[in-house]
DNA sequence: GCAATGACTGGTA
DNA sequence: TTACCAGCCATTG
């Protein structure tokens, strides 16, 4: 592959991820399918790489459970995400879940 | 080119 | 709800 289209991946991962709006999250698979390149596997590896220069707790898995919950749990209470229950350390998708504007495949 | 790895995802038990 | 397996895609050695 072109360490270009490697680095505009990953731009688009880290801007992505910065426009998550507080409160809300996005799924690694919902990442790259708004990106409309690669897989929730190279969405996890842009994180790994330079995840630490983003909201990296707004990007969680599929089912809503975080990367470093014991981290992520604390910045959840500061934006009021809303969570599958007080003592469970799962954003609750159906309503955490957000869609970036524009870049949805299917619409347009 | 092949094998192993990874901040994943969905299905089944 | 938790645990295990198979599938997917790109990077790394």
């Amino acid at each position: 592959m072109a360490d270009d289209e490697a680095e505009r991946f990953t731009e688009q991962v880290l801007s992505l991820v910065e426009s998550i709006p507080s409160g809300r999250v996005m799924s690694y698979g919902a990442i790259a399918a708004a990106i409309g390149h690669g897989g929730p596997r190279q969405v996890a590896r842009v994180m790994a790489r330079d995840g630490g220069a983003v909201p990296w707790w707004r990007v969680v898995h599929a089912d809503g459970s975080p990367y470093a919950p014991e981290t992520a749990v604390e910045a959840y209470a500061r934006e009021r995400t809303p969570l599958r229950g007080a003592d469970r350390i799962v954003v609750d998708m159906p309503h955490a879940a957000w869609i970036p504007p524009r870049t949805t495949p299917g619409n347009g």
